[in-house]
DNA sequence: ACAAAAGTGTTATTATTACACCCATGA
DNA sequence: TCATGGGTGTAATAATAACACTTTTGT
């Protein structure tokens, strides 16, 4: 294949919008970039796809490597390509983005080797652009993401570990939406969604009170009707 | 920049589904392919990206030199990113695709140059898989955006032409949907829903029987509450 | 007058919201 | 026994769905 001014050749890299809730704020996993351009500006994990890799392997890699966090049993979803022609002063980029929702890891991004990755609360991000390259932009169409596709989809569960209580997964919504639930309210409709959650019939009383019931993700990918943001008081 | 086998070099392309409803059914432009690979074949309109032209401009720019249709006034969203290592067979390529949904033109392609292209129903393509690469996988993904966006969006009205009736967007739901819609519901929620649709003042009777009011699109770009897809009968 | 399509009324059903209240545990 | 959260009851309100009915045109 011949490249030429109608057929020029362009890198092509991933990066990934890492959600967690944790400490009660919603964060994305960020590094610290340690070489031009933007040396030691905050950036989403990502980098360079290689030849005959898809692209949602090169996005499990290099999250892998760069932070030491692995997605076997997370949500990946591409989200979409950024290509401005001036947004990588070295060459022509295109980055195919994609977001991945975690559950809080009991050791965060320790112990692994390369890692400067961080978990940054999403709202730290907010006013000041930290962020490399189009970065904040594309952690703002991440988190639009995230938020909206609470609403009608099972997505929620995926910021939960294995088991969780209805309350923890209350607190999911809470923090990413930035709201406060009623608490019988969103009982009622999680528990009675159709394949939203199954219980394990196991109990935990680790949140204090009263023993709550423990449940895991179902299989349902999509709710009907949604959760609306509006419920909220 | 020096490319290397870590960072390879790919070609980068744009696909554009683009939908419309044209004799009571919703159909996606494509185009004949003149040269290999899929020589013959039917394929979405599309083509490499140029050094210094953002991602959109090239959507917009191959689909009027491959099609002679014109964007100026339709609706045009990012839809994904297409990057199998075997995808085609020349090289390494990246497709990022887009989704447009223009009114049923008069002059549908007649007139246009280059112009193999034609209007094809969505469904005669739906069981033989007649289309190039893969872009039966970025018209199914495409059709299902579009399906979707209908209950929550309001891009109904890029289906339609400036100057629309309350029974012309139905039809484009109907249609794209595959269902039948109650005129009775279907018209109090359109016309009551701020921001969707907004009277012209003017009326038509196209349609045959009583006149109808003519509406142009409103402001709102999502609907609350949404128009289910449930709404069937 | 009649067919056809536009648009309004009416009602049953379902979903949402607010909030009261009881339950089961640890301290 | 008290604080803390888990979970259920209940009633007002709002949205949806089904369908009858009136309106206004062309033929």
């Amino acid at each position: 294949m011949v490249y030429t001014s109608e057929h020029p050749p362009f890198a092509v890299t991933v990066d990934i919008v890492v959600l967690t809730v944790r400490h009660d704020q919603l964060s994305v996993l960020v590094v610290r970039r340690g070489s031009p351009p933007f040396e030691g500006r905050l950036a989403l994990p990502g980098g360079f796809v290689h030849v005959d890799e898809s692209l949602d392997a090169a996005a499990r890699r290099e999250l892998e490597e760069e932070t030491g966090v692995g997605l076997e049993a997370a949500h990946l979803e591409q989200l979409a390509s950024y290509g401005e022609p001036d947004r990588d002063p070295r060459m022509r980029t295109v980055s195919v983005a994609w977001l991945a929702v975690l559950p809080d890891l009991p050791e965060p991004t320790a112990g692994s080797d390369a890692s400067d990755a961080v978990w940054m609360p999403v709202a730290d991000l907010g006013s000041r652009r930290r962020l490399a390259f189009d970065h904040f932009e594309i952690l703002t169409d991440g988190v639009e993401r995230a938020r909206s596709k609470l609403e009608y989809s099972a997505l929620g569960t995926a910021y939960c570990g294995p088991e969780f209580t209805v309350a923890e997964l209350r607190h999911v919504y809470e923090v990413v939406w930035g709201v406060t639930l009623d608490a019988g309210n969103f009982h009622r409709k999680v528990t009675g969604m159709p394949g939203f959650v199954e219980p394990t019939g196991a109990q935990t009383t680790r949140g204090g009170g009263r023993p709550a019931a423990l449940y895991r993700a179902g299989t349902a990918e999509l709710l009907h009707p949604a959760l609306l943001r509006e419920s909220l008081r």
